[in-house]
DNA sequence: ACCTGAACACCGTTCAAGT
DNA sequence: ACCTGAACACCGTTCAAGT
């Protein structure tokens, strides 16, 4: 039973010495993929060593901290939503068409949302060229410069506000989020006229909609919203 | 050195028995003032028991779990939000208050907004309440119902998400946040100019305005596009 | 019925020690 | 310079045992 292990066989598999050498981009690599298999909260130090085959500690030789790799994972994950060439006669389909893309990159990863919200201002490279694409499509629409600056806020916000309440659904099993909205769906309905009128007369309207009619409707108002600034 | 606390004075000050009888509102009170004082990452079951002088497995006897007492949480600071009387003629006006007072309660309960976002749907009596009142603002102003049960959405995201977006900066010790910012500022007016054209164009622009106007802006947003729902 | 201590299986981060 | 094991001070939740 405590045969020792052959020399040729120590750290097989998982070995970091083995598989690949530890650097920034293993790590945030290793990371990403765990968060994608397992969720956010399986990202911890512990678990992305372990999968490197090394110790937490290790990896601070790398990263400041645990929210770092986060950041890290952040824009590799912004690396994938598609950067469109400024065309000013499009400028309302492009900005709608680069919020669709970013909900849906980071519904491909979920937990992303978790972190975007607790980055203060994302800078790392991918952050930045979407952030310049979005001002120069917004600038090309004839809007003044600080509608410009507020409304590149309120369309990042946006979508990254809808990711993160689909990705808070993610969090749980499939079959407890439906039991949960039927249960919902049930109390809504068994709720009293008197103090709920207008829920209660709503109710059909408020069950109904998926998801992405929802968040097209919101994006519809933001760029209503725009034109009226519009030169 | 280990001299036996005499009966009289075992448990005293921080006692259950002696101070609160342990009660689902105690619990969740007690939950609160912490989480006001030290943050959400402090709301640990361990710590609120330790508080009402008790163990973390005793709490379990009135909560399923932490994010039930989370939502329990939620929905004691919603009741905080001030609901008006639905006055036809100030639609505009009260769904912006109503959002502004959202974003103050939230802010006096740093953590909170982490809560709501990963709440599927707020349920608690308080919830409902401040639900009715939009919904029956939205209707008075003859917006049709599909457009009504939608724009309450987004008006409940809007503020969630920019109480959020503020709630991670009090995460940070305040210094720290600050030299972040001015990192921030460094940074970008470092930015190659031919990669960042707008960027570096627009850099007063996306430095200037404190949170409140950019806040306000996106409001008037959400209202001029709704506006156009309106018959 | 309500409460408890102890246990289980985890955390992030630091640090002295090794190579 | 890079990496490591061990330690520190924590977690949420379960469960058998007590009152």
């Amino acid at each position: 039973m405590s045969v020792p292990v052959p020399p040729w066989q120590q750290r097989a598999g998982r070995s970091r010495a083995g598989r690949q050498p530890l650097s920034l981009e293993a790590i945030v690599g290793t990371a990403l993929g765990l968060m994608d298999r397992e969720g956010l909260d399986a990202v911890s130090m512990r678990r992305v060593a372990q999968e490197l085959g090394t110790g937490a500690a290790s990896l601070y030789a790398y990263v400041r901290n645990k929210s770092e790799l986060h950041e890290l994972m952040l824009d590799l994950v912004i690396g994938e939503i598609p950067v469109p060439e400024p065309d000013p006669a499009r400028w309302r389909d492009q900005l709608k068409q680069i919020a669709r893309d970013q909900v849906r990159v980071f519904a491909e990863h979920p937990g992303i949302a978790q972190v975007v919200m607790r980055t203060p201002a994302p800078t790392g490279p991918n952050a930045l060229a979407m952030m310049e694409a979005v001002l120069a499509i917004l600038r090309s629409a004839g809007l003044p410069d600080r509608v410009v600056a507020f409304a590149a806020d309120l369309l990042a916000l946006y979508p990254n506000a809808v990711a993160l309440e689909r990705s808070a659904a993610f969090g749980l099993p499939a079959e407890e989020l439906g039991e949960r909205m039927s249960q919902v769906e049930r109390y809504f309905s068994q709720l009293p006229r008197e103090t709920f009128p207008t829920i209660v007369a709503l109710l059909p309207s408020l069950m109904a909609g998926e998801g992405d009619e929802r968040f097209e409707f919101g994006l519809e108002v933001i760029m209503r919203g725009l034109e009226s600034w519009a030169g």
